[in-house]
RNA sequence: GAGCCAUUAGCUCAGUCGGUAGAGCACCGGACUUUUAAUCCGGGUGUCCCGCGUUCGAGUCGCGGAUGGCUCACCA
């Protein structure tokens, strides 16, 4: 073994006073053979556990540990707050049970210090739950000051950059992380519940498909080949259900090689289930009802408040097709123009089109400026145009349609779902029209996948299929207006 | 990618007309044995985001850059 020497006593400049301080204070327990970083702590108590359950533990010893988050000292008597995961408790230090010895050792401690605590709980003449201190243990001396208490940390950046800063002193930003993970949960079980497996498929990916989307690249070097990160599993998903699966989902992180806004990151979190035998219709049934069970695990609630307005999320959603909605809020009816006729109306309205705009871009051009704005409470937009849905079956009586929707709330699209087109021929046409796109400078154009049609060829039963945004979801079981809210490292460029 | 705004102490922020850098908390020294934003006395700890320019003199004015926020564009 290498001989290894850490040196604790160096002196570095680049240290300003307060981080230079607790250096020292470093150095004084390590001279007194007291290890500032602890070991394996058992502890008998939460914080939370000694406040619930104050009755019956009132005089009892206990055994805990966490952060210390402020210090209070009256001479030969201190106050101090410890935090820890389940909250905060007050503790009590006093010379004459702690001994001279160790009540001296406290002058070493400093915020954010993790001790080690036992004690005796007891409730101090104010009234406040607390534990007074037998013996203390330093599980891990804290080098940096935290910012102030009570501003807490409000610089954005700082925040996303030093995310373990931001969870120790702004309380609620766990809170978040935690709904985040009930919703998880509850996601899985109303899908495991319902028969669903969950499976994984890859995220390097020879071609990006299931999505209109730019792609990372990336290389593997023993290939000596490009693949692609995924920005859909859908494709993969698909495969299964020609292999005899009936129901399942996959879970886990999309990437997409475009902008970053409140609402976007470049990886992002969704849920895409595929039910065999099923149409867009049971998928919209279930969008709804998963989004009520969720809200019913987590929140208690089907209405739930997001920036002030009340969004009721209870079934049934209303289902409104995309040309009825344009009509609606444009008074523009676009039903049946052709291409050249859709470019007109769309610059009698004094939309910025492309010259050579297809009638389906044109209609999500109405949409978007239109409609999108006005959809506040939950609603199901469909029968999209084909154009812009190549993995989607035709409408029946429309072949220009397709059987899909997308639920909006808040403004949002919280998920995209369809009746899976399950005819390997058109299948095939769809994605030469979109190469055909391609070509034609479309780089978010969805790509040939042989396999996916050779696959489709052996028979895919029909099914329904749904994409669910989990971000968006948790942005707004948490009233949270930014994307950057809801992850826990989001995005940042780095800093030089 | 474009526009607007921001960047000053560890944190949160002030800084007037261009004239030697300020507050609260934190921190350091002292007093204090039931406080809780403890209190009282004393102490300011700084690459004013970076660079260039204007000026006798720049935190402040100009230009360029970095990072972030918001809006727009992009994102079916």
């Amino acid at each position: 073994m290498n001989e290894q020497h850490v040196d604790y006593t160096e002196d570095r400049e680049d240290l300003n006073e307060l981080m230079a301080v607790r250096r020292e204070k470093l150095r004084d327990l390590i001279d007194l053979g007291i290890d500032p970083f602890g070991e394996k702590f058992e502890r008998t108590h939460t914080a939370q556990e000694i406040l619930d359950r104050f009755d019956e533990l009132e005089g009892q010893d206990t055994v805990i540990a966490g952060r210390i988050m402020s210090l209070r000292t009256h001479g030969k008597a201190t106050f101090a707050d410890l935090m820890d995961s389940t909250g905060r408790i007050q503790l009590y230090l006093r010379v004459n049970t702690l001994g001279e010895e160790l009540y001296e050792l406290l002058q070493k401690v400093d915020i954010g210090d993790i001790l080690g605590i036992k004690g005796t709980i007891f409730r101090t003449r104010r009234g406040e739950i607390s534990v007074e201190v037998l013996d203390m243990k330093f599980l891990s001396k804290s080098l940096r000051p935290l910012p102030s208490k009570w501003h807490g940390l409000k610089d954005v950046d700082l925040r996303y950059r030093q995310r373990y800063v931001d969870l120790i002193v702004n309380p609620g930003v766990r809170e978040v992380f935690e709904t985040r993970s009930k919703i998880i949960q509850s996601l899985r079980k109303f899908l495991t519940e319902r028969g669903f497996i969950e499976v994984e498929t890859p995220m390097l990916h020879v071609i990006a498909g299931g999505a209109a989307a730019r792609p990372f690249t990336t290389h593997h070097n023993a290939l000596d080949m490009d693949l692609y990160l995924r920005i859909a599993p859908e494709l993969y998903l698909k495969r299964l259900l020609v292999g005899g699966f009936d129901k399942v989902f996959e879970l886990g992180k999309m990437f997409r090689n475009e902008g970053i806004s409140t609402k976007h990151n470049p990886e992002f979190t969704m849920c895409e289930l595929y039910m065999a035998y099923g149409d867009a219709n049971d998928m919209m049934n279930l969008t709804e009802e998963v989004y009520a069970y969720i809200a019913q695990e987590v929140l208690g609630t089907t209405k739930i408040t997001f920036q002030g307005q009340e969004i009721d999320l209870t079934p049934p959603w209303p289902r409104v097709p995309m040309l009825d909605a344009i009509k609606e809020h444009s008074g523009v009816d676009l039903t049946g123009l052709s291409a050249e006729e859709a470019r007109k109306a769309a610059k009698e309205k004094g939309l910025a089109i492309e010259p050579n705009a297809t009638y389906g871009q044109v209609l999500d051009e109405f949409f978007d400026v239109f409609v999108e704005p006005k959809l506040i409470q939950p609603v199901f937009i469909t029968d999209h145009p084909v154009e812009v849905s190549p993995l989607a079956k035709r409408k029946k009586g429309n072949p220009n349609l397709t059987d899909r929707f997308e639920p909006f709330i808040v403004t949002w699209e919280v998920a995209n779902g369809f009746t899976e087109l399950n005819d390997p021929i058109d299948q095939e046409y769809r994605f030469r029209q979109q190469m055909a796109q391609r070509e034609a400078g479309d780089d978010e154009a969805h790509m040939m996948d042989e396999d996916y049609i050779r696959a489709l060829e052996y028979g895919m039963p029909p099914a329904g299929g749904l994409g669910l945004g989990i971000d968006r979801m948790v942005m707004l079981f948490t009233d949270s207006p930014s994307i950057r809210d809801v992850l826990l490292f989001p995005h940042m460029r780095p800093r030089s």
